[in-house]
DNA sequence: CCCTGTGAAATATTTCACAGCA
DNA sequence: TGCTGTGAAATATTTCACAGGG
């Protein structure tokens, strides 16, 4: 059993999500195997066999997956188990966004501080959390034992964010910013890019028409 | 020389951004070597040139590539060199956040329609773009040329929609929704996906921990 | 000599086929 | 029999090493 690539954690996250759909459907009792799993993922169900493989051994022979534990099971490997503190960088249109988000919630991940540089907002409660300013980054972070941030702020001011949010001991940073951030290894860094999806489509179709 | 991988139309898209960065900041006359641009966007110069060669030759040996030429190759190899009409389905906050989004500006992709249910909302502009009813899907899609969709509803109306823009003839569409979609072969369909993202930072935590 | 472009090697990931247990 | 779990095969992707043109 080797270790997982990378991109089986974005599928058991698919799959995740999948089986607390069905089981609010099915009822708690419910099973799923492979096959049916994978006819409704569009996916290989060799491919689903083999991203839980690689973490144990959670199916019954001639049964498939008990629904309920596989979805316990999954939020333990994803690190799910445990509450999670978040702060959000940036109170624009996405940032807003991000915060009304409910998929955060049923992850056990709660955004507890809102960091933005506009003094209008700072001070305010928004959904029930304060907004202060980047300044308040390396106070904050520890006091509320934040390990986790988003960053939605404009390009021009990722970076120095970011340096403050390392600098106060975030651990990993999602970044929606169109920019490259630079950090150390320690820090686990990923980007949600919305123009390199788009691109895909793009090129697709310009593509396929040629 | 093999057909490229889908992962490498991403990376072209990142490529892409930081040389129209680098060439505002260097002049119209830059070049960039790829161990320079690979140093730059932490990644390997040999991924670099690979990910060039998929679609031809485009440097020069002893110098590197003409910035100008390469952002003009990129911007032709993912269908950025003519303009697209696309439709925004949902004004929520997400769907504000990406009607406020700069970046699909500078890439020609052009939001001409927006989608919603709310009847507030419906018959007003927002940034120049007007609010219309779902039920105007075929009519409009057709009507302005509308090839490549954007989704940023609620789950449990997203396939709904979906659907609509399918028969509308929609031919590319950008989820944003936490479903997945039923779609025939013929629609290219990309899921941008937050929670999957964030999923990656809290196995991370959790396993390094350990 | 400098740096690209690219076959070939190394590595990673997906798919397959089937042993083995309920 | 039915379905999982997993080595092994097939593919895909990345990395390397170097030929070759300016």
């Amino acid at each position: 059993m080797r270790r997982p690539p990378q991109i089986s954690i974005s599928r058991l996250a698919v799959y995740l999500r999948f089986l607390e759909d069905y089981i609010k459907e099915k009822g708690p009792q419910a099973t799923i195997n492979s096959e049916a799993l994978a006819k409704f993922l569009d996916i290989n169900p060799h491919q689903i066999r083999k991203d839980l493989s690689y973490f144990g051994k959670f199916g019954e022979r001639g049964v498939g997956y008990r629904v309920k534990e596989l979805i316990d099971t999954i939020s333990r490997i994803l690190g799910l188990q445990r509450p999670w503190n978040l702060c959000l960088c940036g109170l624009g249109n996405l940032g807003s966004a991000l915060l009304a988000y409910n998929g955060f919630r049923q992850m056990h991940l709660t955004i507890v501080a809102i960091f933005d540089n506009d003094p209008e907002k700072i001070g305010t409660k928004i959904r029930g959390v304060a907004v202060s300013s980047p300044r308040q980054i390396p106070g904050l972070v520890k006091k509320l034992n934040i390990t986790i941030a988003i960053i939605a702020v404009p390009q021009a001011v990722a970076q120095g964010i970011a340096d403050a949010l390392l600098r106060a001991g975030v651990r990993a940073i999602l970044n929606f910013a169109p920019v490259k951030l630079t950090m150390p290894p320690h820090v686990k860094l990923r980007n949600a890019d919305f123009s390199a999806e788009l691109v895909h489509l793009t090129h697709y179709l310009s593509s396929a028409s040629q």
